[in-house]
DNA sequence: TTGATATCATTTGCATACGAATGAATTCCG
DNA sequence: CGGAATTCATTCGTATGCAAATGATATCAA
């Protein structure tokens, strides 16, 4: 056997995709259109309102009044960007903002009665999105599923 | 019982979450935090690219020269965001650009001598993102996880 | 052939998303 | 106490991401 035929059987045996790199099969593009797939249902179902918006609202109606930052913590949002979705919520009357009496660097959110009422009535449809999301998925495999993204979140 | 208890207990049989609505259990936020996490990854491995810049990179080296609206397809970007994406690229030598010679409407990309580098270069790199981002998960997680993943992109 | 339709690319407008720089206010610690 | 470090918010710049409108070209069908 020639130095080329072993170096060839070794390439074969220990790197078999040594020229190959599949994007299809990676889980970053994977999950970039997993996301696009969910943003195109969301929006199908709730037109006047992204994501990231329906988050905000929906985690200060858990949460009730907090700062612009720690909400951006609690929904996974760095500082520049919660700002524009927080101007864009209260310029539309859906939360409004004040000053902090004691710590004056603090921002306030609050839903505003027509925030409370948006919300409320989203939700529902906020249920049906998800399960949109997952309907390709058994019971079974949402399961498992939800589990291991979880993971990787 | 009072009319009260009977409404109570027929909520908490039927409806245990009417009111609840738990945003960090829902595929879509999960999702959102899922993708952000890897692009952090990428980004601490890759400093000079984005995902979505080498996902044309490395789609151009498996098919070769393509038009731009084509290579949009392959890679899940519409056409005004490909645009941006083939411009950038373009800018730093690494595409260019071509009229295609019968159908006038065309535009064909192409990777440069030095795109054609950077790719063979870093596909190395992409190979450890993919690695560090499936690393919660354990090798039989990681197979069950991408092909859920996969049902659902 | 020609008129309707479809495709390719571009542009505009809007909405995340984040790094980096900045300024104001607070907290921490020596 | 008082200076250093931290936190909160804002701004700027850059990069997706998509809908909608537009113009140029190609294709289809009557």
């Amino acid at each position: 056997m020639s130095a080329e035929d072993n170096l060839l059987k070794l390439v074969e045996a220990e790197e078999p995709d040594e020229n190959d790199y599949r994007l299809q099969e990676q889980v970053g593009f994977i999950l970039r259109k997993a996301h696009q797939r969910h943003v195109s249902i969301f929006a199908a179902h709730i037109a006047d309102l992204t994501p990231p918006q329906f988050a905000a609202l929906a985690k200060l109606r858990d949460v009730g009044e907090t700062s612009q930052n720690q909400l951006g913590t609690l929904i996974a949002m760095d500082a520049a960007t919660v700002k524009g979705v927080i101007d864009r919520l209260k310029a539309r009357g859906l939360v409004d903002l004040s000053k902090h009496e004691v710590d004056k660097r603090r921002l306030l959110v609050n839903l505003t009665a027509e925030g409370r009422d948006a919300v409320e009535r989203l939700i529902p449809l906020a249920r049906d999105i998800t399960q949109e999301t997952l309907a390709p998925l058994s019971a079974k495999e949402i399961a498992t599923f939800m589990k291991l993204l979880a993971k990787l979140a």
